[in-house]
RNA sequence: GACCCCGUAGCUCAGCUGGAUAGAGCAGCUGCCUUCUAAGCAGCAGGUCGCGUGUUCGAAUCACGCCGGGGUCGCCA
């Protein structure tokens, strides 16, 4: 199946062709003048140009034969050469019945494609703040999306576990508490099972410790001394990075879940260690690899580049490896491992360099296998100040704390309405649990990927609008009609040919394969997001001009919810692809 | 300095593979709860699409140049 202008598309592309013209010009949109059309098709005067002819007489020979076929109500020509074209009412409820029974809604399948998709990138010691969202909510939603649409996905965590970093905290410990078995170099062991600091301790110790690191160089060389000894192996320092990784990866699970985010693989930087040492080898080996300044690095610079392209690093003049490096060896991992097709970067767009430099090595030294590599950048989260946020105490936000907010005011909210007050505590709580998350995510996902956003913490606790408990509110209100219907013995039908104020409604659902295609090819989840809202007002709409169970008529009853039932599906499905969970009532 | 991203209504943002009259939400103003959840619906008002030049039958959308904001530019991630 396909959508409702996408099977007009086909239609239409097949007399261009008969005309002797380019059938890419019968591409049919959604008509930006309701008022002339239910659909337009704006190629005629595109191929005029090509083909040096008349536009509006290449439009007049297409609507003639468009004219012959059934399904068009009205077709008219307006302008210069614009198409409009109108559906019968028989043909959209002949739509609308195929997508009822159509599992995908109208999504075509595809040849499935295998895509490792890289979004966590939380770090060791460091508790997830609100800079991790963007990353979080937007990957999710693309994991989804790549799921749904057809292709294997596999979700890396990817977490930040192997840098300075770790050297930071490491000579932190050490310069506090020089006792710990961790630090004798003459210690046999066995060190001890449990982790000597807990995951607090270790939120405290790093941002001390790179404060300390930054004001400091002779205590920056310190940290990363044990960074390079830490990465050859130092058994103190391993086993004290296994407490680390350990106690942090904890909390990193619990913050992940409480969001909904789901992982494939928690695999982190440290995991591709005993790739680094071969894989260095084998660049320095094909020559790709030089020497310079006591680092080895390796020249990416293009003789066409406008800017000047600096070299990746690939070991520091000190040894160790850094993210450059893990970032490389974790790609022959995932060729080992899963030799992907695509390997698409979730992460902060002021990481472009860094991704353009890795992948240009990763193919200058045939790496990357088959894979296509992307960076998908992000913009910042900022405050009103258009600086990055900072809590009014100008701490960063945890996540933990972010999400505890959104749940309490959404609780506040189902007070106010004075709504489920016969519901018990327990549920009363995961309906706010998920208002609030839906709130939180949907204002992320309704921007544009790579802009930057303000995070006003007044309008995110504010559920009027556009907004994510919007979209539950519309889907939860039909849930309500389909189990009273179901009380009353009343099941969905077939659906009858719309009413005039029912087109819009079938309209809107046929445009759902749009929507999830747009979004996938320009990995955007926002048209998602759009789509969805869209449809929720279409039904908001339509739920006001229509009292649905008091229709006499039973046929037209079952019809009316059907439309009901395929919308519930068409909000859930999108919601879902948005990583946004609906409650049964609110 | 070079390069990248952004600049659209008072505010927050969609729209950008060129197409007709540029859309939403919030804020403001008018109406609508004795029938399915008013976290809603209907309506009004609000715009030199940063500025300029160019390409085109047609530019918010493409190209170039400015201006403004953010970011990046070899051993942090």
């Amino acid at each position: 199946m396909s959508s409702l202008s996408g099977a007009l598309t086909e239609v239409v592309a097949r007399v261009f062709a008969d005309l002797g013209l380019d059938p890419e010009f019968g591409r049919v949109t959604p008509s930006n003048r309701p008022d002339l059309g239910q659909f337009q098709c704006n190629g005629a005067l595109a191929a005029a140009k090509a083909a040096k002819q008349n536009p509006r007489a290449i439009a007049e020979q297409v609507a003639a034969k468009l004219q012959a076929l059934p399904q068009f109500r009205d077709i008219s020509l307006a302008g210069p050469g614009f198409i409009n074209l109108s559906l019968t009412d028989a043909a959209l409820s002949g739509h609308a019945n195929k997508l009822a029974s159509d599992e995908r809604l109208g999504v075509p399948g595809k040849e499935p494609l295998v895509v490792v998709l890289d979004y966590g990138g939380a770090n060791i010691a460091k508790a997830m703040h609100v800079g991790h969202l963007r990353a979080a909510i937007i990957g999710e939603a693309l994991r989804r999306l790549f799921l749904f649409v057809g292709d294997d996905t596999i979700g890396d965590v990817h977490m930040g576990d192997w840098g300075l970093q770790m050297g930071m905290i490491i000579s932190e410990l050490e310069i506090r508490r020089p006792d710990l078995p961790y630090f004798k170099a003459s210690f046999e062991g066995p060190y001890p099972n449990a982790s000597p600091v807990t995951v607090e301790e270790l939120e405290e110790i790093y941002p001390t410790a790179a404060a300390a690191c930054k004001a400091d160089l002779a205590r920056m060389e310190k940290a990363r001394l044990a960074t390079a000894e830490l990465q050859q192996g130092r058994p103190g320092y391993r086993a004290l990075w296994q407490h680390f990784f350990d106690v942090s990866m904890e909390t990193m699970k619990r913050d992940y879940g409480a969001l909904g985010v789901h992982f494939d693989l928690w695999k982190g930087e440290a995991h591709v260690d005993p790739l680094i040492g071969p894989m260095v080898e084998k660049l320095k080996q094909m020559g790709i690899a030089h020497q310079d300044k006591g680092a080895w690095i390796i020249p990416v610079a293009k003789p066409d580049d406008k800017a000047e392209i600096p070299p990746l690093i690939l070991v520091k003049s000190d040894g160790a490896a850094m993210y450059s490096t893990t970032d490389l060896a974790t790609i022959v991992d995932r060729v080992q491992e899963q030799n992907p097709d695509e390997i698409l970067y979730v992460v902060d767009q002021r990481q472009h360099l860094h991704f353009e430099q890795v992948f240009r090595a990763a193919i200058l030294a045939g790496l990357n296998g088959k894979a296509k590599m992307e960076h998908l950048g992000f913009g910042t989260m900022n405050g009103k100040d258009g600086k990055p946020f900072k809590t009014r105490e100008g701490g960063v936000m945890k996540l933990q704390d972010l999400i505890a907010m959104m749940t309490n005011a959404a609780m506040e909210r189902l007070n106010e309405q004075g709504i489920g007050t016969d519901y018990d505590e327990a549920e009363r709580r995961e309906i706010a649990r998920k208002v609030g998350l839906a709130a939180l995510k949907f204002a992320d996902l309704s921007n544009h990927r790579i802009a930057n956003y303000v995070f006003d913490l007044d309008r995110f606790v504010r559920f009027e609008g556009k907004t994510g408990p919007y979209l539950l509110y519309a889907a939860v209100r039909i849930k309500s009609i389909l189990r009273k219907a179901e009380a009353q013995e009343d099941r969905p039908g077939s659906i009858l040919p719309p009413e005039p104020g029912e087109r819009d409604l079938i309209l809107a659902l046929g445009g759902l394969p749009d929507a999830v295609m747009d979004a996938y090819r320009e990995r955007a989840p926002n048209k998602i997001a759009d789509y969805a809202y869209g449809l929720a007002q279409t039904f908001s709409t339509y739920y006001n001009q229509f009292h649905i169970l008091s229709e006499p008529d039973k046929a037209l009853l079952r019809s009316r919810l059907a439309l009901c039932a395929l919308t519930l599906r068409a909000l859930e499905l999108s919601l879902s692809l948005l990583g946004i969970e609906v409650p049964e009532r609110m």
